[in-house]
DNA sequence: CAACTCTACCCTAACGTTAGAGTAGGGATC
DNA sequence: GATCCCTACTCTAACGTTAGGGTAGAGTTG
């Protein structure tokens, strides 16, 4: 047993966890302020969607304030249903949008373009979740009027 | 290029697609019918969750009516986010609860329990579906403020 | 030293995706 | 009217994918 010890969040060490404005963090205060599992978080590394700012010495991957951002807007993302790479081309367009660095007409349009489709296909997926939620609440009542109304668990009858 | 062609739902071919009214259908028709591809009937079928009633000589899969229905209540199940396991145990319970097999006390109970554990689930996920839609739509409004106001695509200013 | 983190690797669920082979049944042929 | 053929449909088997979970064994930090 080691690292997150089996559990989903991080139960919140001794170390680490003081220090919420340092300049870096660490992988187990990020996990705890993002509710996200170190797993998690490595994997998002894994696949290019958020890269640590630094590392220390010995290797640990160090945090800023703007990556745990990152890591919040991915975290808001995924019940949209976007893929990992998906996710990960939307935050690199809008990352140059917003980055000052002075994109030629054509090059913004591009990326305004991106962003669009991603907002519609946004829009989509929200209509899809308001779907599955009216399913999902049909199906509950359904279950529930198959109960024999809310009777405790022993007695028979 | 066989089967499904990489396609998701059938197209709706020639031969199995009239007999709506039919006893048996071949999975082409029931995959229509229920808008699941035919890998998700087969595999669904593979875990135990739904198996034909019938075989033809050579070899196809036959369907009833029954397992139609079967196949739709687990289509409304899926959005609750349940496991295929989990779905089949929920299904067994209730098929034996109303299969009239005269059940002795106990058993029915020990059913019903079941039963009411999967309704409590049930709503509990419900409750996080609203959640990630009021996540989606917000997300969804926060792209779409980053877009200049629906421009179209191409004149830069 | 204790708490934390690292890499590497294997595992899972729920299908998707070929590949290669067989089947259902109607039409063309003899 | 039996045979062949054609095409649409289906079969099994098996590997691929996505988004992480879990674990091991070793190193790092305070």
């Amino acid at each position: 047993m080691d690292d997150n010890g089996g559990n989903d969040t991080r139960g919140g060490g001794a170390r680490g966890t003081v220090a919420t404005t340092a300049r870096h963090m660490q992988i187990g205060e990020v996990a705890t302020r993002t509710e996200l599992s170190l797993r998690t978080i490595r994997h998002y590394e894994e696949t290019g969607l958020v890269t640590p700012s630094a590392r220390s010495q010995g290797g640990f991957r160090l945090y800023t304030e703007g990556d745990v951002a990152r890591l919040m807007v991915i975290r808001r993302m995924k019940p949209l249903g976007f893929t990992l790479d998906q996710m990960r081309d939307l935050l690199d367009a809008t990352d140059r949008l917003d980055g000052g660095a002075a994109l030629d007409a054509d090059e913004r349009e591009a990326l305004l373009g991106r962003v669009r489709t991603y907002q519609e296909a946004a829009a989509e997926q929200v209509e899809k979740l308001r779907i599955q939620l009216a399913r999902a609440e049909d199906f509950a009542d359904t279950l529930r009027a198959r109960l024999p109304r809310d009777a405790p668990a022993t007695r028979t009858a």
